[in-house]
DNA sequence: TGCCAGATTCGAAGCGCTTCGACAAAGTCT
DNA sequence: AGACTTTGTCGAAGCGCTTCGAATCTGGCA
């Protein structure tokens, strides 16, 4: 029913091919043709059918976005990459396509893949070692990561800077006066399948506090507030020289504020919380408003993007070399970080 | 390179056409052929080609869903939206296609259609008044809401009941003894445009009192903090007898507990405050953590899908009956609501 | 004026699959 | 036993586009 290439070759006196020159750029074809041709798509509203051309040119112009849901759900920092992500898609004439993707079903990646339906795909949630990237390695499918496994090798991701975002963080307490400063972390389990940034969050942490030179405690933390009131407690207890806490947990971070009331300790007069990596979408939420490092969200989500599109628009025979870029988060300084009290 | 249905047909010593017959079920197939069939695939590992399917078929088992971004960007709810949705097209063996329809960009979504890529649409955030589901409705492409206009006919739509929402909210606090409880809604823009849980809710709520016979006030708030805060003064300063709040903003829901800290009012004991509409993935970041009717985001995601594919799937002569269902939310108790004071 | 390189344009062969009409083989009914 | 379904299978014609080799048409130059 809708106009056919066919159609508009014959409204404009051309062959079929002729028509497919002018539209893809793909031989010379000189002005008076094209535009002959192009009054007889827009008379016809014509809309190149994208089945028929990917069948033909073997490149479909659909990207897949693949996104586990993990055991909690996802979060408005992945939400922005998603959206970031669809949207430098279509900005770039391509479409993106959802593929919930769970860790262990890597028949559906194959499924997917072997479909030929898409030409690219961008991986969310990286482990450190994570099959999916091997499994796309094997398929010979061009792929780029939203994070980042612990070996790269030549394969293009946009990440977070941890390290930045961690020094960052010590920075900021240091500067109000703080010297003993603990990070809270993602929960064991995250730490343990080797989720990209709960480990790399970990080590910057480590690295940024000794080569700042002041103490510091480090501790992973179940993903909920009642596991985020007794992480303060033991950490009070076992080292209660600790003045400020790095928080790197959304939900653990309200069961620390509880604890605080608890003892009656306000923030932050009598103790700082830093945020990092949740956006202010969040830490907005809260009362007082968290300090935190916020995470460029939606521009990973695009540069993860565009990353992979410059590989695949890339002739097929350049050597290409692989683009690896790490964002730093963006300090908001909110009302959750003072200098330390004077004990 | 792949292999192709071809291939699979010479192996199993049969027609082309066989092979698809046994593959899709379009015609009866002898149990033997049909095992040898089977047999050759597994062993070539044949995918079959999307593409080439869904070009001779016209069916390419896409679906898109159409998301606007709003200002402010996209919240948990949203997120479950699209997970739910996209959980539920992979469980019927369909793809999600993310399409940010910007809701000014009407060429966008032609552009979308006229490709012949998908079968069906998923609408986000619709209007009382939306021009998207005018185009659709036009284009002849089968699709269903995640919401609803004001009058849907004959479109299939899976939304909020609102009016229990709002019902449920008001008997929850005259439960714990109020007789007098405003209503906070979204910003005055989100009225203006006609987004459909601002109307519906305003409207439930104004029902749903005086059905009860309660006083109630009612009004929008734009979407954050300081607006809330002001809103709560005003309200108060005009209705001094208000006891109670129920809140569809979750932004400004933290102005008005600002404003409860500045006049030394504490929540629930001097004011209660019931969130609507709002994940407890929000509500647990409050302190105290908010009493909220939570929507069922996901299932809605879900319900969404299903009900596209139920349209998709029908024989095509059949009348259809569409498929329209409101899901209520569920109602969390937290620490923000309790009999109101003995003033 | 005649011949050739270069610039355009044409026709046809697929891309990998679905689907339709036809046909052979195997019952079914009277 | 002959005419007639039914069941299972085959071959061929597309679906709407890209792409390749070849044909056509310029103008330039001898």
């Amino acid at each position: 029913m809708p106009p056919r290439m066919i159609d508009v070759a014959k409204r404009a006196d051309v062959a079929l091919s002729t028509v497919s020159y002018a539209l893809n750029g793909t031989r010379p074809v000189s002005a008076s043709t094209r535009r002959r041709i192009m009054r007889a798509m827009e008379e016809l509203g014509y809309r190149p059918n994208a089945l028929a051309r990917g069948l033909a040119s073997k490149r479909t112009r659909i990207l897949a976005l693949l996104f586990p849901t993990p055991e909690r759900g996802l979060g408005v920092t992945e939400m922005e990459f998603v959206t970031g992500a669809a949207d430098a898609a279509r900005e770039h004439g391509y479409h993106l396509m959802l593929a919930p993707s769970e860790l262990r079903d890597i028949h559906e990646l194959e499924h997917l893949t072997g479909q030929g339906l898409i030409d690219g795909a961008l991986v969310m949630e990286v482990r450190l070692d994570d099959e999916r990237v091997d499994l796309l390695g094997q398929a010979g499918l061009p792929f780029s990561m939203i994070g980042r496994t612990s070996d790269p090798g030549t394969i293009s991701y946009a990440d977070i800077d941890f390290e930045q975002t961690t020094r960052d963080a010590i920075a900021h307490l240091m500067e109000l006066g703080h010297r003993c400063v603990g990070f809270l972390n993602h929960s064991p389990s995250a730490l343990s399948v080797g989720y990209g940034p709960t480990v790399r969050a970990a080590e910057g942490f480590r690295r940024a506090a000794s080569d700042a030179g002041i103490a510091h405690i480090e501790r992973p933390c179940g993903d909920n507030a009642a596991a985020g009131k007794a992480a303060f407690h033991e950490l009070r207890a076992s080292s209660p020289e600790l003045t400020a806490l790095v928080v790197m947990n959304e939900r653990a971070v309200i069961g620390v504020m509880n604890a605080l009331d608890e003892i009656s300790w306000r923030v932050p007069d009598d103790f700082s919380i830093v945020s990092i990596v949740s956006s202010t979408r969040v830490t907005e939420m809260m009362r007082p408003q968290l300090t935190t490092l916020e995470p460029p969200s939606t521009e990973l989500g695009r540069l993860g993007v565009q990353i992979l599109l410059d590989q695949l628009e890339r002739p097929h025979d350049e050597p290409l070399p692989p683009t690896q870029k790490l964002l730093p988060c963006r300090l908001v300084v909110g009302a959750s970080s003072g200098p330390p009290p004077a004990r």
